[in-house]
RNA sequence: CGGAGUGUAGCUUAGCCUGGUAAAGCGCUUGCUUCGGGAGCAAGAGAGCGGAGGUUCGAAUCCUCUCACUCCGACCA
């Protein structure tokens, strides 16, 4: 993309309304613009990280075998009458009225949704277990958004659910999603360690929290340190067995938010204790027959009794994590993103503007480039080289290609580590294979 | 939802206390000079001060209502 022709507004000057640093360099990088308090229009850079980061939940979904499909966004509230959650859920539900007087909700969630489709089709245990997740918007009427799409009402979530015979099949299905979880934010460039969440009414050890570590973490969270060099993508269990070890093993380590952490009983000596800001990116749940008792989604066993599904339910906030990912990962001039979320791989900058041997220098890599499949952005602006230094600082590209006529001169272009800041001279052909092409 | 606060040009803000008919920087337009880390000079365009009502000879400034947004707290992917 030549950025003459792209929509980029970036901006210099920091908007009053942005307090966090992942806020500002979104505003800043015209990534997102607010439309209304807490909600978002993706402007196109941002939306190039969003659907990579889609991308991503959605391979290591589909990896885990969970099925993918869409539900509306619009809800009947007659679902959420059955479930009894239509008067539990309070205000943060956005209810609707249609022209015919019929109450709708913009969702917040699907459970009772998914419920109703699955109960509809699903009547053998033979059927089972099934897993489904669909990434669709949902709307949360929070009192009060902030931090821009860290606390957003209108957000990307991925949903999962599964629905099982019984607890110990659920378990199976929780530690795939577990698994994928971890992976997941992994391939996101992402340190996330699951924690213990309160399970609620059901109890037992199926919940977790998975929170990553950012200075500007909304909680206070605690981890035994080893967790920090942990490589959890070499890792592939291909039984039930396998996996279970895998998840005890990855629920071995102390880790435990601030609520949850006693100092006294800690398990892990002080000098392994890490101690961070974490943000919450993912949520998995095994909540039984909450919703299938009220909601009458049963199956007929082998023994030809009929019983509630075991359900269980697995989000990862898509939007949210833009924001986790900036806040992990930027410095004083701007985002640094992870290669694998980058809305570009690389962005070409000319030094002097109408030096005709540079533009056609750049017009040379920016091709061979493209020709390999890699994402470039060229800046191709009239602008000093500055600003173009500035903007590409702030938009966070992984690698920089820098020419101008003093290289040229001695026959090489710079490439530039936005994450480390080093510089090389190198021929244009060493440059490309350094990226790979 | 409780508490606090802010709405003035595209952005960041000054002006408001002590009413006299809107200012600056950045951005934008044009020209010239520049061109290796957010250029310089010059000339321009652009807001009637969130909205409605009121007080007054006169309101961005005072009063009332209303809307929006932000911050602190309780709550959440």
């Amino acid at each position: 993309m030549r950025l003459s022709q792209f929509f980029l507004p970036t901006l210099k000057e920091t908007p009053a309304e942005a307090q966090i640093a992942s806020h500002r360099l979104m505003l800043r990088a015209g990534m997102i613009r607010q439309q209304s308090a807490g909600i978002y229009a993706w402007l196109p850079l941002g939306l190039r990280v969003l659907n990579k980061v889609e991308a991503i939940v959605r391979e290591e979904q589909n990896r885990a075998g969970v099925v993918e499909m869409l539900m509306p966004t619009i809800q009947s509230a007659d679902l959420w009458r059955e479930s009894g959650r239509y008067d539990d859920y309070g205000k943060e539900m956005l209810r609707i009225t249609d022209r015919h007087e019929r109450d709708l909700l913009f969702g917040p969630t699907n459970e009772e949704m998914i419920t109703d489709i699955v109960r509809s089709f699903v009547k053998s245990y033979k059927q089972l277990p099934l897993n489904l997740y669909h990434i669709q918007w949902k709307f949360r009427d929070e009192v009060r958004p902030r931090f821009g799409v860290m606390r957003g009402r209108e957000f990307l979530m991925k949903d999962a659910y599964s629905f099982d015979l019984d607890e110990a099949s659920a378990r199976v299905s929780y530690n795939k999603q577990f698994l994928a979880y971890l992976r997941t934010y992994a391939r996101l460039g992402l340190k996330a360690i699951p924690m213990k969440a309160d399970t609620g009414p059901i109890g037992g050890d199926l919940s977790h929290e998975f929170i990553i570590l950012a200075e500007t973490g909304e909680s206070q969270v605690f981890c035994d340190k080893d967790w920090l060099d942990l490589d959890v993508l070499d890792k592939a269990p291909k039984s039930a067995e396998e996996l279970q070890s895998f998840v005890d093993w990855a629920t071995g380590f102390y880790a435990a938010t601030e609520e949850k952490h006693d100092e006294v009983a800690c398990p892990v000596p002080a000098e392994r204790l890490h101690s961070a800001r974490g943000i919450e990116v993912g949520h998995i749940f095994y909540f039984g027959e909450k919703y299938s008792t009220p909601m009458k989604a049963t199956v007929t066993q082998a023994d030809g009794a009929v019983a509630p599904l075991h359900m269980g339910s697995y989000g990862v906030g898509v939007s949210r994590l833009l924001g986790a990912i900036i806040e992990a990962s930027h410095d004083e001039a701007g985002i640094i993103w992870p290669e694998a979320v980058a809305p570009y791989h690389a962005g070409i900058i000319t030094m002097k503007a109408g030096d005709a041997a540079s533009d056609a220098k750049a017009m040379e890599v920016y091709d061979a480039l493209t020709a390999k499949g890699i994402d470039v952005l060229y800046d191709d602006r009239d602008e000093r080289a500055g600003v173009k230094f500035a903007d590409m600082d702030l938009i966070g590209l992984p690698w920089q290609i820098i020419i101008g006529p003093r290289g040229l001169e001695k026959g090489v272009i710079e490439l530039k580590n936005r994450r480390t800041g080093q510089r090389d001279e190198l021929s244009v052909a060493d440059a490309l294979a350094r990226l790979g092409a």
